[in-house]
DNA sequence: GCAAATTTGTCCGTATGTATC
DNA sequence: AGATACATACGGACAAATTTG
């Protein structure tokens, strides 16, 4: 059998999955590939790189894992969205194992989503126009409307602004890493075993208030704005905090 | 065989493999393992979780990427460092594969780099001390050591030296993350295909521009600072550009 | 330093589930 | 509905790495 010989070839150093893995990656890269695009069958790729076809399934698994790669059942595999799903998933577990060492995890993490928004501050302001302005307004709109409502009405509304608001930016790379911390928040919390307060009404609040202030500053004093944005996240902090407490207690 | 029942019950949703992937993380958790701590063996799991040594290889694998889980040969599974390396490597390959798009990737990174350390100024002038500044100005000194020298040492005490910055924090989450965006541009650029200018000596003198800034504002004002800062980035977000238009005249 | 034991790495063959035509 | 192509899952065997006696 003719693997067996590539395995001595390749003096055993590194794994054969991760070589598949490069290999996978390299091909992607070399045809230009876009997210979408159709990659062999696990059989071709196994003929191809010279492993078997569990090797290969292993690898792709990893690369499924960071999004490189996308596997359809039954239809093939493909290349992934290249998302921060990892990112995701990746924190949230780190936030559900180290509840004890209090809360710190999910406090570093809302300190970073307040950085995205208020060092950016400036930028936002100088770059927004009045569609933005009005496409926030409707947003925090819904939010009203669907307080206390179905549910999920609400929090996608949540989700919806926080992307909007950096979105003048025009940097995706911050829009997703601002998404993938809200996800992580919002997962995570209510995992924290203790009912925190949720406010909607003001959550609600706050959010209006962040466009009120950003609608008067524009390309202004920025102060105003990043107080807003300050005490947008006080609650956000302040929910973090109380499950903190009531787990020292418990 | 009753893997074939399990199978049957499973109702054919979810896939068989998705569910053991949440079997081990459940189990870590309500086990409240720590990063280090061993697991069951692959042939345990099997048997725990009612699924073959195949499909428990291919969960572990999508744990591994994601560093929930560490694998070592021929020792055992361990629960992982839950670092950040599936965002380095999301994101690396991220910026490889989209070098046609103006290199948009790379300088929405640099932003984010120096997100972190301009929008953390005020906090990270406010808690530095005068350790901090002294291991800052020794690890400047290490690059005007090292420039031009062995090369290792130069980027690794860059690398130390933005570690080191936002150290003072106490934001375990932004340092981590301000490392993360720094192996990916030290990783992505190389590969850009162009050469591009790497003035050391001017390296040097920006990191120690920022170390005389922090000295002299330290609670006070943050705008020489940021400024320092902000020249930093410049050269930096040059190297992307140069590469950016190289690759338009090719 | 050798040998055995343990654990992960790789391979193969086969059967089943899933989507498309 | 049938056929085809693909990923999913299984089980067993052997190779390679690490630890231990």
């Amino acid at each position: 059998m003719e693997s067996r010989q590539i395995l001595k070839e390749r003096q055993g150093r590194s794994l054969l999955r991760q070589e598949v893995s490069e290999g996978i990656k390299r091909y992607i890269l070399e045809n230009k590939l876009r997210p979408g695009d159709p990659l062999p069958t696990e059989s071709e790729l196994s003929a191809t790189l010279g492993a078997s076809r569990s090797s290969v399934r292993e690898a792709v698994k990893t690369l499924d894992a960071l999004d490189i790669v996308e596997v359809r059942h039954g239809h093939g595999t493909y290349v992934g969205r290249l998302s921060l799903s990892a990112l995701v998933e990746g924190l949230t577990f780190r936030g559900l194992l180290s509840r004890d060492d209090d809360f710190k995890v999910m406090s570093d993490l809302v300190d970073v989503r307040e950085l995205f928004e208020r060092g950016m501050a400036e930028r936002i302001l100088t770059s927004l126009d009045s569609d933005h302005l009005r496409s926030l307004y409707r947003l925090v709109d819904d939010m009203e409307r669907s307080k206390s409502g179905d549910g999920t009405g609400f929090v996608e509304a949540d989700r919806a602004f926080h992307a909007l608001l950096v979105e003048p930016l025009g940097n995706e790379l911050i829009g997703q890493l601002s998404l993938a911390f809200w996800d992580v928040y919002t997962i995570v919390v209510p995992h924290l075993g203790v009912i925190t307060s949720k406010d909607e009404a003001e959550t609600v609040a706050n959010h209006r208030r962040i466009v009120d202030a950003a609608h008067a500053a524009h390309a202004g004093d920025t102060d105003a704005f990043t107080r807003a944005i300050a005490e947008h996240y006080a609650p956000v902090r302040r929910r973090v905090q109380e499950a903190r407490e009531a787990d020292a207690a418990g």
